[in-house]
RNA sequence: GCGGUGGUAGCUCAGUUGGUUAGAGUACCGGCCUGUCACGCCGGGGGUCGCGGGUUCGAGUCCCGUCCGCCGCGCCA
C-alpha cells in the first residue's frame, strides 16, 4: 500500500465496493451524530464521504478531527443503500468505512472557512491566500488558467510558432509605464529594469531569423491597479512574426483566441465576425478604444441640429473650432418600459459625477397634437405628425395603419382630405428642457437621424470631443446595462486599427500617442507631413469592453525610426542610447515583422466570468501593490543596502 | 493625488429617532445524538463598534479629523 493513498477522492465508485483503500486529504466537513460520524474528505480531485461508528477502531481518533486537518484514512469501500446515495457527489454511491486514521497535519482555528460559498473580505482572502485557493471558486479558476495556458501553447505550436524565453533582469525600456528598477551590486549606482514586455527582445528574435516566436511572458509595470489590471506583474501571450502584414497577424491570432473562448466557454456565444474599427471611429461611436460591442448603442454626431438652435449652450459651443454635439441614443429595453425622466436625470447626474457640466436629454412620449395643428397643415407640429405617420406607414409591419390611412399618407401635404382617415392625432413628442429649446422640427430631425421611437430617449454631450468622449463612453455602458440592451452570455470582438502615431500633449508638444516601435502608415514619406495625421500599423483587440490584445507592425527601418523619434523630439543620439541594441540590429538586415501580445489574466478573467483580475491570479497583490501573504514590499537589511551601495532617503 | 463606498465577535451581518447589560448566524469549547451530506438539540467563552477628538445627562448611531479595504479617475502605448 502506498504511504498516503491508494486512490484519489474523486474516483471511488460501486466498482470498488469491498476493497480496502487508503485516502489522504483535508477534512472538508465533519458531521458528528454521536454514535456515528461522517467526514467529507477533500483533495484536489474531489470529495469522498468517510464514515465511522463506535465499532470502528479509528472512531476515537476520528472524533478529534477538525476542519482542514490533513489526514490519511484507511477504510473499506461500502455501497450506500439507495436512499442514502448523494447524487451531488460523483462518489455519492459509496462511502469509506474508516478502520484507521493518521493525522498528517493539524490545522489551527481558521481565519476563514474553506467550506461554504460566503464572500469574505479581500484583505482576509489575500492574507490567507492558500486557504482561499482551497475553496472551490479559486481552485477552479486556477485550473481553468492552467488549461487555458496549455491550450494556448498547443495552438501556437500547432501553427509553427516557437517558444523562447527572454531575460527578466534587463535594461530599462521607456515604453510608457514606470519601470521596476533592480540595483546592480557589481555596478554601484547602476540599475537593471524588469521588462514591461519582451518587446525589444522579440523584435531581435525576428532579426535573428526565427520567423515565428511566442512566449507566455511575465511583464512588469509599476502602475496603479484597476479591477482588470494587476499592479506589478501580469502575463502575456507574446507573439511576433516575420514577413507579415497586419492581416497576417490577425489571421494567425484569431483562431487561437477564438478557439480558446469556444473551448473554455462553450455555454457562451463566441462571435466569429471580428470587425475592424478605426481608433477614431471607436471613440466617435463608443467613446472608447476598447468598446463593448455587446451593447448596441452607437453614438452619432448631431451637431447640425443644434447649430443656430434655440438651445443657447450648444449653439454657442458650436461656434468654436473643433466642437461638436454628440448623441447617445437610449432606446427602451426589452421590457418595453419607456425611458423616463427619472432615468434621464440619473444619467445626467452620472455625467456630472464624472466631471462634465451635465448631459442634456430628450425622451419621446405620446402626445396629442394641439387643436390648431390639426387643421393648419403648415403648422410645424402637423408636419412632425405627418412625417411620423409616413415613417410608420413605410415600416408598418404590425398593421398599425389601415390601407386607407396609408393611402392618405402618400399624398403630398398640405392637401385637405375629403374623408379624414385618422381618429388619432397623437405623435411622438420629444420631451424635456432640451426639446423645448430647439423646437419640434429639430427634435423630430434628431429622432429620425437616431432612428428612435416612442418610449426611447437620447442623451447629448457637447464640446471638443476629447473632453467628453470618454465620459460619453462610460455613460453608454451605464445606459446599455441599465436598460438591459447589452447582450449577455456572449463574447464580441473587434480589432481597433489605425491608431494615430502622435498626439499633442497638454503643453502643445508632439509625442507618441501609443507605441513608438510601430511602423507609420505611408512610411518615411508620411512623416514629412502633419504628424497628427500619421496613423500607425497598430491595433488592439477589444472584447466585451476589455483590451485583450495589443500589437503592431514594427518599424524595422532605422532611418524611419530616427525620423519618427525626431518628430517626437528625440534626437538620434537619444534613440541610439535608449534603443541601441535594436537600432544596431536593424542596421544588419532586419526583416519586416509584427506581432502582438494578449493579456492572459484578462482572457482567463473573462472565461471565468470574474470581474476582478485577482480572482484568476494565484498570488495577487492588493490595491496598494502589497503582497499580504508574503509581506512584500519589505524593508531591506542594512547589509543588503550596503552591498548595493544604496541609502534610503528618510520620508519627510 | 482626487472622487465614491465601506469598516460592529475569528468570519458573514443586523443594530430603529441618540437611551437598559451591543445582537443573530457561523466557527470555536463543553454536553446529548447510529444515516448525515449546509445534520440536529442544549449550554459556554469570545467585542478598544477602525483610530482620535467634539456635541450631549447619555454616542455603534450626530459632527470634525484621520487610518485602512474595495471601485473609479489621473496613470497604464
Amino acid at each position: 500500500m502506498h504511504a498516503y493513498r491508494s486512490h484519489k477522492c474523486h474516483e471511488l465508485n460501486t466498482a470498488h465496493v469491498g476493497q480496502n483503500v487508503r485516502l489522504s486529504g483535508w477534512v472538508h466537513r465533519v458531521r458528528d451524530h454521536g454514535g456515528v460520524l461522517f467526514i467529507d474528505l477533500r483533495d484536489h480531485y474531489g470529495i469522498t464521504q468517510v464514515i465511522a461508528d463506535s465499532d470502528s477502531a479509528a472512531f476515537a481518533d476520528i472524533e478529534k478531527l477538525r476542519a482542514e486537518w490533513v489526514v490519511c484514512i484507511d477504510g473499506l469501500v461500502k455501497a450506500r443503500s439507495a436512499a442514502l446515495v448523494n447524487p451531488k457527489l460523483p462518489t455519492g454511491a459509496i462511502e469509506v468505512y474508516a478502520t484507521g486514521v493518521t493525522v498528517l497535519g493539524e490545522a489551527a482555528d481558521l481565519p476563514m472557512p474553506v467550506f461554504g460559498e460566503v464572500d469574505y473580505p479581500e484583505e482576509t482572502r489575500l492574507t490567507y491566500r492558500f486557504l482561499d485557493l482551497r475553496r472551490d471558486r479559486l481552485h477552479r479558476n486556477m485550473m481553468l488558467r492552467s488549461n487555458v495556458v496549455r491550450s494556448m501553447r498547443k495552438r501556437m505550436w500547432d501553427q509553427g510558432f516557437n517558444e523562447f524565453q527572454t531575460p527578466i533582469i534587463t535594461a530599462s525600456s521607456p515604453e510608457g509605464a514606470r519601470d521596476f528598477l533592480v540595483p546592480s551590486r557589481l555596478h554601484p549606482g547602476k540599475f537593471y529594469a524588469l521588462p514591461q514586455a519582451p518587446q525589444q527582445f522579440k523584435q531581435l528574435i525576428m532579426v535573428a531569423g526565427f520567423d515565428r516566436y511566442f512566449q507566455i511572458a511575465p511583464c512588469f509595470r509599476d502602475e496603479d491597479p484597476r479591477a482588470d489590471r494587476s499592479p506589478t506583474d501580469f502575463y502575456q501571450l507574446d507573439i511576433e512574426m516575420s514577413f507579415v502584414e497586419q492581416e497576417d497577424v490577425f489571421a494567425a491570432v484569431q483562431p487561437v483566441i477564438q478557439g480558446i473562448f469556444e473551448e473554455f466557454a462553450p455555454e457562451k456565444k463566441t462571435y466569429s465576425d471580428w470587425t475592424k474599427i478605426s481608433y477614431r471611429d471607436a471613440y466617435k461611436w463608443y467613446g472608447s478604444d476598447k468598446p463593448d460591442l455587446r451593447n448596441p448603442i452607437k453614438m452619432q454626431d448631431v451637431s447640425e441640429h443644434f447649430a443656430g438652435s434655440g438651445f443657447a449652450i450648444f449653439a454657442k459651443l458650436l461656434e468654436n473650432e473643433g466642437t461638436e454635439i454628440r448623441a447617445i441614443p437610449a432606446p427602451k429595453g426589452p421590457s418595453g418600459e419607456p425611458v423616463g425622466r427619472k432615468f434621464c436625470d440619473r444619467m445626467n447626474a452620472f455625467a456630472q459625477k464624472e466631471g462634465l457640466p451635465g448631459m442634456g436629454y430628450i425622451f419621446w412620449r405620446e402626445e396629442d397634437l394641439p387643436d390648431e395643428a390639426k387643421v393648419d397643415h403648415s403648422h410645424p407640429l402637423f408636419k412632425v405628425w405627418f412625417a411620423q405617420m409616413e415613417d410608420l406607414a413605410a415600416q408598418d409591419d404590425r398593421g398599425l395603419l389601415t390601407a386607407e390611412q396609408k393611402q392618405y399618407l402618400r399624398k403630398p401635404i398640405p392637401q385637405l382630405p375629403e374623408q379624414w382617415p385618422f381618429h388619432s392625432f397623437t405623435y411622438f413628442a420629444g420631451a424635456g428642457p432640451l426639446a423645448k429649446n430647439i423646437g419640434p422640427e429639430r427634435t423630430e430631425a434628431i429622432r429620425q437621424q437616431l432612428g428612435l421611437g416612442l418610449g426611447d430617449a437620447a442623451f447629448f454631450l457637447g464640446g471638443k470631443p476629447e473632453t467628453f468622449e470618454a465620459v460619453a463612453g462610460r455613460a453608454r455602458n451605464e445606459i446599455g446595462r441599465e436598460l438591459k440592451l447589452t447582450e449577455e452570455n456572449c463574447f464580441k470582438f473587434a480589432w481597433i486599427v489605425d491608431f494615430p502615431m502622435y498626439e499633442k500633449t497638454d503643453d502643445g508638444k508632439i509625442d507618441f500617442s501609443h507605441n513608438p516601435f510601430s511602423m507609420p502608415q505611408g512610411g518615411l514619406e508620411a512623416l514629412n507631413g502633419d504628424p497628427l495625421q500619421v496613423y500607425a500599423y497598430q491595433y488592439d483587440l477589444a472584447c466585451n469592453g476589455y483590451e485583450l490584445i495589443s500589437g503592431g507592425i514594427r518599424n524595422h527601418k532605422p532611418e524611419i525610426m530616427f525620423k519618427a523619434f525626431e518628430l517626437a523630439g528625440y534626437p538620434n543620439s537619444e534613440v541610439e542610447k535608449r534603443f541601441g541594441g535594436m537600432v544596431k540590429a536593424f542596421k544588419y538586415g532586419a526583416p519586416p515583422h509584427g506581432g502582438c501580445a494578449a493579456g492572459i489574466d484578462r482572457i482567463v478573467m473573462l472565461l471565468a466570468d470574474e470581474a476582478n483580475i485577482r480572482e484568476v491570479i494565484m498570488f495577487p497583490m492588493n490595491q496598494r501593490a502589497e503582497d499580504l501573504l508574503m509581506g512584500a514590499p519589505s524593508e531591506p537589511l542594512n547589509a543588503q543596502l550596503r552591498e548595493l551601495n544604496l541609502r534610503v532617503v528618510p520620508k519627510e
